[in-house]
RNA sequence: GCGGGUGUAGCUCAGUGGUAGAGCAUCACGUUGCCAACGUGAUGGUCGUGGGUUCGAGUCCCAUCACCCGCUCCA
């Protein structure tokens, strides 16, 4: 079994080395991580998987490295800036979509439009005001709430002398009028209320965006289509990361800073997009052919989380498949929907490849293809440039579920005409596009097959590094019984588990005694029964379900009852002797290969030939020698990390020039000839 | 963003206002003939951070940061 939580993972990853929270030393910033020594050779190998597979057993691609920063018309006139650069909320009720700050602007200006001498619309005015300003965080709550209640406050006083004033003007009495604006306490109250109202102003303008996301959560603002008052929390899709080329003084939204102005890609295809011509032009390539990139991409989620699954920095591993556009195909070749469905289906069994350890039963096989699927997207999650996308999907650990590690996407033609000068009309109505004014060529090509010229449309699939990564590390996950508790430690958890039930029933008389008393319980008498029944039905399974006992320790019904505490490390020690963790990631892909000990480490002569194995092996792939625990501890280490052989060196192979070699999914052991080493390893090692 | 939880040694955690602990890991020496061996000793913590209450705070209060779970959201 896979792993079952992807904290399991996690665990595995800080402690051995493969990932690290980034800036840990300042606490860490959240969503960005580092790769440690085994992470970097894992993602190496997926890397150079992908690479191998994409573009060396392939007649028809070529690679590609472009920069991470690129022109801002790049962005432009893919579709990004314009798309994804305003704040924006959706009525939940009828699904309009509006620029949040309009809808709060409009909503701040409405007062002016009611009758503005009315004390119940001022009043209601600032009494929302201040509901707006008690959403907010702290410390822009408290100020906020102060300030809306001082001008109420104001308001109070100043609003029987404004009347007052207005009836005299409106009669005409201009000596009353002015007898009342010279008055002390009508001018002081004057006062008050301007002073008041400008720090309002002030305050709103200080803290639009915080003002205006606070306008939503108090349910303040009107959908203009529907009435509704249930939007989506305004979202600032401005999910691309800016720099500047160059020394730049000016502000921000000026035209100096915009000509300066770069992004760090959010997605690498627009780089391939870029280097079309370049790259068909170089290599003389006809199409059909692809283009494939490795590099990394940025994107500022508003909702980054689920450890290395969706970051702000990520890696991606794209290729753009340029083909003829339908109406140049011709009979029996494929047309854009064949060349869809075929990269979808060499893609997803790439996956299944390296998702599974050459030893894997006909069992292991069907259950791992079971947790990958391939999904079509509905129109509606349709991005602006895709005419069909199909995710591929992994059933991730825990409440992550299905998650996407690759979409492959039908781009039509869209990419290469927006960076197109010259763009005939049809195209621009066809595609929604803008003519473009600052490309300096068309990205098309003659295509002497057709004997005619033509944009080419593309299928991109593109896959995630990153999550290539938590994919392999979960589905190669495995704790497994590797010696059988005794029938004395099962008894003895039994009996345990019965202390436990016998314990935790009592509390939850107790429990159920506070709360019909009115009381706060401690417990919570259906998390406690629900644990002890998930506790039960576990015990009941031993010593199968050995390794979920941990699990079920940590239920939630199990916190603050004492003799789960005494039962945990005795458990823990238990379920460690009897277990093993290995990850059985393909030999292609495991970050060590082979892992050399001396049975001995205090005998030279075996210190000396085991390490000499060593040397004779690292140029080829990463290789470790290690006498720092007894054998046993040692396999183990190396399970931990997914290295596929160990070979240990004994008095032996002193005498006979043989060394066993273990293997890690089966545990066997057999004896070879340190000559026959290299073909003995290296087809095993490609997962022949 | 909201609600709940967690934060103590490299890791897993105990510590219920009164001298900071255990197991594992690491290092040294000895022992050890193949699946998480053992003995002896050593290293390692301003208890996430910043305030406050108190004679005294890991423990109580407030704030803040990070992570986890659940909603919400998601090119």
């Amino acid at each position: 079994m896979p792993a079952n939580s992807l904290e399991q993972v996690r665990n595995l990853c800080m402690r051995r080395g493969f990932v690290f929270p980034g800036s840990a030393v300042y606490g860490g910033v959240a969503s960005f991580w580092d790769y440690g020594p085994l992470g970097v050779e894992l993602l190496n190998n997926i890397k150079k998987a992908w690479w191998q597979d994409t573009i060396y057993t392939r007649n028809d691609m070529e690679g590609l490295d472009a920069a991470v920063l690129m022109s801002r018309k790049v962005w432009q006139h893919s579709g990004h800036e314009a798309t994804f650069s305003d704040p924006l909320v959706d009525c939940k009720a009828c699904r309009s979509r509006f620029r949040a700050d309009d809808l709060v602007g409009a909503w701040i200006g409405k007062v002016r439009q009611e009758d503005v001498r009315r004390a119940d619309t001022w009043l209601r005015h600032f009494q929302a005001h201040e509901r707006v300003c008690a959403a907010m965080p702290e410390p822009l709550r408290t100020a906020g709430v102060q300030i809306m209640q001082e001008i109420q406050a104001a308001h109070e006083i100043w609003w029987p002398l404004g009347r007052l004033f207005l009836k005299f003007k409106d009669a005409g009495d201009e000596a009353a009028a002015r007898k009342m604006v010279d008055d002390e306490d009508a001018r002081r109250a004057n006062q008050r209320m301007k002073s008041a109202q400008e720090a309002h102003k002030q305050f709103i303008e200080q803290n639009a965006t915080a003002f205006e996301f606070a306008c939503f959560k108090a349910k303040e603002i009107e959908c203009p289509k529907c009435g509704s008052k249930e939007f989506t929390e305004p979202r600032n899709f401005n999910l691309m990361f800016q720099s500047h080329v160059g020394p730049v003084a000016a502000d921000k939204g000026t035209d100096e800073e915009k000509a300066a102005r770069v992004y760090l890609r959010p997605e690498t295809a627009q780089g391939i997009f870029m280097n079309f011509a370049h790259v068909q032009r170089a290599m003389a390539r006809k199409i059909p052919f692809g283009v494939a990139q490795i590099g990394k991409a940025f994107r500022n989620e508003i909702t980054p989380g689920n450890f290395i699954f969706r970051t702000r920095e990520f890696e991606q591993m794209e290729i753009e498949f340029f083909i003829k556009p339908p109406q140049f195909v011709k009979e029996g070749e494929k047309n854009d929907q064949q060349w869809h469905e075929e990269w979808v289906e060499q893609r997803f069994n790439w996956w299944l490849r390296y998702a599974t350890s050459p030893s894997a039963t006909l069992e292991d096989r069907d259950a791992t293809a079971a947790r990958f699927r391939a999904r079509a997207q509905t129109p509606d999650e349709l991005a602006h440039y895709a005419k069909a996308t199909t995710d591929i999907e992994y059933l991730f650990p825990g409440s992550l579920g299905w998650g996407e590690i690759e979409g492959v996407a039908n781009r039509t033609d869209f990419d290469l005409t927006a960076h197109s000068n010259d763009i005939p009309e049809e195209d621009l109505k066809r595609l929604k596009l803008e003519p473009n004014k600052d490309s300096t060529v068309k990205l098309d090509y003659f295509d002497p097959d057709a004997k005619a010229r033509y944009i080419p449309w593309v299928i991109e699939p593109s896959a995630g590094a990153t999550r290539a990564m938590l994919t392999f590390l979960c589905e190669a996950y495995h704790d497994e019984v590797v010696t059988e508790p005794t029938k004395q430690q099962i008894d003895q958890i039994k009996s345990d588990a019965a202390m436990i039930r016998k314990n935790a029933e009592k509390k939850i008389k107790e429990a159920q005694k506070e709360i019909a008393a009115g009381r706060e319980a401690k417990h919570d008498p259906a998390k406690v029964e629900a644990f002890l029944n998930v506790l039960d039905e576990t015990v009941a399974r031993l010593p199968a379900s050995l390794t979920e006992l941990l699990t079920a320790l940590d239920h939630e019904g199990a916190q603050n009852l004492e003799p789960v505490k005494k039962f945990r490390p005795p458990t823990e020690k238990l379920v460690e002797d009897c277990t093993r963790t290995v990850l059985r990631l393909h030999p292609a892909l495991a970050p060590v290969k082979l892992a050399v000990f001396p049975l001995k480490k205090n005998k030279p002569e075996l210190v000396e030939l085991a390490q000499a194995i060593k040397e004779r092996f690292q140029r080829h792939f990463r290789v470790v020698y290690d006498d720092s625990a007894g054998i046993g501890r040692l396999y183990r280490r190396q399970d931990e990390i997914g290295t596929p052989f160990c070979i240990t060196v004994d008095f032996e192979s002193l005498e006979d020039g043989t060394v066993t070699v273990r293997e890690r999914d089966s545990m066997e052991q057999e004896r070879v000839k340190i000559d026959d080493l290299p073909s003995y390893l290296l087809p095993r090692l490609q997962g022949e």
